[in-house]
DNA sequence: TTGTGTGCAAACCCTTTGCATTTGA
DNA sequence: TCAAATGCAAAGGGTTTGCACACAA
């Protein structure tokens, strides 16, 4: 995801008359030049100007348009990424940092869940679990 | 885990200088009875005569010894299991329950996450998301 | 013009904590 | 006996909401 893209976004909230405030593309370009995934108040601290409520209430309209993902591991606190193609994540249970990871998507739980359990099934995550570079080096 | 094993966890209370209350009794059986993944209100709807302070901080007792795994997903509340062999989870996005999965460990990603990004890996976690039978014929 | 978005402060909800009282060993 | 545990009520911390005002379309 890089800066251009976001006026792909424009039309999609232009659609569903939703209004496109510079709040709403700080917020965006704000997520795009952290590359990672931050949290509400990593965002904030970038753009303080736009208050916290606004932030909150946005992020989770660009969830349920699909734009962003909320990512809910780790002490109690969201983490949000552009949805992008699959992938799964690193987390350092030191201090919530999150990585990507490239790996192959195992398409075959999901089928073989649904026969199991009933569950209609939409997708599926994994997360491994470990100490960061950083965090290792502090100790 | 059954009924008879709690008794193999009192050794493990004492060794720690912890005592054995008819609290932490209760509290084990009933995560017994429920035989899922309930959170701490589900717990203290069973055993209402047991403050919830005194729930959560055995929980979280509980969890730093071992005995319990929390599981963080799903609307910013905790659900917790006895600690068992490997397994994954299918969520319900709808409702919040939680199903256990039995399929072969993916033991591999770990090491192949551990080179690929420096961190040091502890454990993983997968969960497939979907819409649980309940949910799907409430529509 | 007008209804959506913003921002403040307050409310919410789950969880933790301080402290007086109770209790296991 | 006495340190550890309980339970109440209050505090915490992240997130959401009510409402008056601002502003995109």
């Amino acid at each position: 995801m890089n800066k251009d893209q976001i006026e792909s976004l424009i039309p999609l909230l232009k659609e569903k008359n939703l209004r496109v405030t510079p709040q709403r593309i700080q917020i965006l370009t704000t997520l795009i030049d952290m590359n990672g995934h931050p949290t509400a108040e990593d965002i904030q601290k970038r753009i303080p100007i736009i208050s916290l409520a606004t932030i909150y209430n946005n992020l989770k309209l660009f969830v349920e348009l699909g734009i962003i993902n909320e990512l809910p591991y780790g002490n109690g606190l969201s983490r949000f990424e552009f949805s992008q193609s699959n992938h799964y994540h690193v987390i350092c249970e030191s201090c919530g940092k999150i990585a990507d990871i490239n790996y192959p998507e195992l398409t075959e739980i999901e089928e073989m869940v649904a026969n199991l359990t009933g569950f209609s099934v939409n997708n599926h995550n994994m997360e491994v679990y470990g100490k960061c570079q950083e965090c290792i080096e502090k100790g």
